[in-house]
DNA sequence: GACACTCGTGCAATCGATTGCATTGAACTC
DNA sequence: GAGTTCAATGCAATCGATTGCACGAGTGTC
């Protein structure tokens, strides 16, 4: 119990690291001042405060987050929990994230995959005081699942984003997945496609997935036909994206075009689809969805509707700590959309027939 | 300060969180007792142990971890310093990290770009008790400063992962890069190459890069000119892959392979090169170094050195936990170095004259 | 039956920062 | 010059969990 970090410590110099004890000692002041000096320094006089922080400077002082978080209830912290952080979308989201948040003095902790129980991170995470409020990227639990959290504890600060979440009581920063998937089969159907697939998102999601329903309503407006056999359920893995190609190329009558829910099954599918000679865009075209780093450079370059990820990584982050900080105090809650882009490149082509 | 969640909470019923005290009311005992059935259960007679059990789950108890902290001078949490989180190769390291880390119980804080002066992040992560030990990927850090670091507050614990340090008094857990670049030159030799190109990493990076020495290592040995106009560097993003095609579009001389140093650079390259008109593998041959999960499904499928991603996280993380934990207490420092695996795949062929 | 010893539990100090309240001294008012 | 006000600072309680020490009850020994 001497020695700071136990473990290590052996016959090194083991520098004890000041506290605000020390700094008060050190300019000759009590601790209640320099906390002062810290926080409100207008309520301290001009000689005190310069005494302190010369003080500071020569202790090398830094505040006991721990000490802090305890009196204060406040952790400076928040956590992040999302589906796959090996994931592109959502490790450059996770980036934004981090950036915005350290530069609001906020710490960053991450999850790992959540499993069914929320109760259990949540327990560990905010009512043990170690995140002050949650991002939550993905609907991955249902409505009933998502109250109980937020209600937990006395509201827990939560702001949902990215997948349309069926709860308008919940913050949440979103972009418009429904129009963009009806904007993505339209780009199809301007090219002349009139057989348009789909490889939708995993079924857990929130309800029945925003870009599936986005996909049927363009089908029915343009008047297209819906056959059963043209939509595929992936997991947004490039796995599922080969799997689909499997079924696609069995299929005795094919769709001329596929809109994949995400990059990567889009992806996934055109290098499985290569495999069984079906070439795109020459003989299918392909749209995908978010445009992650490598669709650019991907062989054909893949046209799809960009996300805005470090947008949306960034306003959530912003609305969170301002509501945190308590900048953001009206009570209806904040619900952004963000507008999606078709990035039009070489994956799609009009039908060889046309 | 009567309320919990200060900013949130309104009139809604603001559940008070149970502390150690509430646990100790109910089950008639004190609140020492309570803390020694939770921590050491043995020191506890078996009738006693099962009321306070009993109380935790009426109570709906959780350890406060700020106080946890402030009395163990432990956070049970670990930092990760990674350059771009963004970066698929990163993010699926971390993706291992936070999955062990969270296993043993610890939670994973991630940093931004830590910008050049590591006082600051230090202490705000470090001497503020925010986290236990420091996870350190990549060598952005020259071994001065990382020694500053380690020694600062008395032996930081560190584990230091991914590229090989020059200095051995630190932990590391890394892969055998200069063996494998060595590899990925041979690789390309018996193909038949003669003429053979790298793309390097950033030059601040720890010391002359690895990968670097083993490509030259590599001519060396099989006697193969070593132009300076076939050595361009980049910094493992896809742009400087295409900024690297461009350089190599306009030499008089061309090499007929390029080794670069990572997926994605070798991404960027032979979609850039197919701009100018060569093909890969047919007029080029193309190696990359990582094997991300687009490596495969690129077209070309790439050829590269795989690097074992997830045990590099895994075993960096236990290995530091361990250290927290005083689990290995043996002086000398971890050592670990992984075995990348060459995957030969599409991107790689005989040169056109051959 | 007195003594030593063990086991189970409680008391109270501690970790470091914050803040309501009390105190001091100076300035200002009539 | 006595009273009022206010700015600057210190005192001490507090946040919640942990742990060395003390104490009391029970068991064993000669």
């Amino acid at each position: 119990m001497r020695q700071r970090r136990g473990a290590l410590s052996r016959m090194e110099t083991t520098k004890k690291i000041p506290t605000i004890q020390d700094v008060a000692r050190h300019a000759k002041v009590s601790a209640a001042t320099v906390s002062r000096v810290l926080s409100s320094p207008d309520r301290v006089s001009e000689p005190t405060r310069e005494r302190v922080h010369v003080a500071v400077r020569e202790t090398g002082y830094t505040m006991n987050q721990a000490a802090r978080t305890l009196r204060l209830q406040r952790a400076k912290t928040i956590l992040t929990a999302m589906p796959g952080i090996g994931n592109p979308f959502y490790s450059t989201i996770l980036d934004a994230v981090v950036t915005e948040a350290t530069s609001r003095g906020y710490g960053v902790l991450v999850t790992g995959r959540l499993g069914d129980d929320p109760s259990k991170w949540l327990s560990d995470y905010f009512l043990s005081n170690r995140a002050d409020g949650l991002l939550l990227f993905d609907g991955f639990l249902d409505t009933r699942r998502l109250h109980a959290i937020a209600g937990l504890g006395g509201a827990l600060p939560l702001v949902a984003a990215y997948d349309e979440l069926p709860d308008p009581q919940i913050n949440s920063v979103i972009t418009d997945n429904l129009q963009a998937a009806e904007r993505a089969v339209a780009h199809l159907y301007e090219l002349g496609h009139r057989r348009i697939g789909h490889i939708g998102g995993p079924s857990r999601n929130t309800f029945p997935n925003e870009r599936l329903v986005g996909y049927r309503k363009a089908l029915f407006e343009h008047r297209l036909p819906a056959r059963e056999e043209w939509v595929v359920s992936g997991d947004y893995s490039m796995e599922s994206g080969k799997a689909a190609a499997a079924h696609f190329a069995a299929l005795p009558e094919r769709p001329t075009a596929v809109f994949a829910g995400n990059d990567e099954m889009a992806i996934g599918l055109i290098a499985a689809l290569r495999r069984h000679g079906i070439e795109c865009p020459r003989d299918i075209s392909v749209m995908g969805f978010d445009d992650i780093s490598v669709s650019q450079n991907y062989a054909p370059a893949l046209t799809t509707m960009r996300q805005p990820r470090e947008q949306i990584g960034r306003i959530a982050t912003r609305t969170l700590v301002d509501i945190l900080e308590g900048t953001r105090n009206r009570p209806e809650p904040v619900r952004v959309v963000l507008k999606s882009e078709l990035v039009v490149r070489d994956s799609t082509a009009p039908p060889p027939e046309a």
